[in-house]
DNA sequence: AACAAATACTTGGACGTCAAAGTATTTGGA
DNA sequence: TCCAAATACTTTGACGTCCAAGTATTTGTT
């Protein structure tokens, strides 16, 4: 729903009366969790007709950019960022619509091995272009204010240890 | 855990290597996404000795924004952008814990006000400082990339729809 | 005044995320 | 070689978000 105000805006000016702290850092963690919301829902709507989400659709796509098209369950996650427990939910849903197979490992015992099918790939390159088509669910911030945005939250990510 | 390379940018690689389109959206949708997984788990790990998390803290800190420490419920979930339901749920929780109240509106009997306890209004107070504390947890992410953040946001944020 | 449409909130259900715990296997150190 | 520690994945449970549907009330139109 439209507000006639910012509501990140007033929060801030709210938060500057009551005297409290970390005013740049709040209003930054705010717009942040709103952008995530906006766009979670509409790649999720665009998603959704392809019976995927965001989710699942990394997970596809990551499998498909491999040579053989497959990566131990741990290494999906490593690669997406996420729980074992989300990789272990997301690839059951992915094996039950037919687009991820489980293979053991060939000689880890321990590791199996999520498989993309060829239903999988194409599901993958379909949605892609659906995301494409939807710039990401990022429309209305400028190619100037994505790049910002990049850089910005590199800082955040390296300060958090994601990579060396 | 750290990886050795940024997964976003060997993600941007991998993207243009398939030829798929709309790279640049594509980073900053995920860059959101993995910031928010960031910065939301260092929120909820900061609240959770108050008993809190940023859903419930930000119930609490909207009410204690206003004059009497009241607001219909449908209105904090218009100033906090979130659905009806999640707000029945998160006044819930807040009031099980007896940091609000519920009160019937004084002539709408179809409205219902949420309503700060003194016990709410000081655990706003001492989450405040917690969170002030780890600066929202976008720490590492210098001032000027925070308000660049916030600008490109904006941008979006307002395309969205969000406010006039 | 009557009634349809809109509004307000709740309930029930689905879902993806994460933590904790558990089992099986592999690795590394003594 | 043996055993403790680490690794890999799954299961269970809790939780917050959103959708859809439902009930009650208010508003707007005729």
């Amino acid at each position: 729903m439209t507000l006639e105000f910012d509501p990140i805006e007033e929060a801030a000016a709210n938060w500057r009366s009551a005297g409290w702290g970390a005013i740049d850092a709040m209003t930054a963690a705010t717009s942040i969790t709103r952008a995530h919301q906006i766009l979670s829902g509409r790649i999720d709507a665009a998603l959704a007709p392809l019976g995927l989400n965001f989710s699942r659709f990394e997970v596809l796509a990551l499998l498909s950019f491999t040579r053989e098209g497959k990566l131990p369950l741990g290494k999906v996650g490593d690669r997406l960022q996420v729980h074992p427990a989300s990789v272990t939910n997301t690839v059951d849903r992915l094996e039950a619509d037919g687009y991820v197979r489980r293979e053991p490992h060939p000689s880890d015992r321990r590791t199996t091995l999520a498989v993309l099918t060829a239903k999988g790939r194409s599901r993958a390159e379909r949605g892609a272009a659906a995301l494409a088509d939807i710039e990401f669910g990022v429309a209305g911030m400028g190619a100037r204010a994505r790049a910002e945005t990049d850089q910005a939250i590199l800082e955040l990510r390296s300060a958090a240890g994601d990579f060396v």
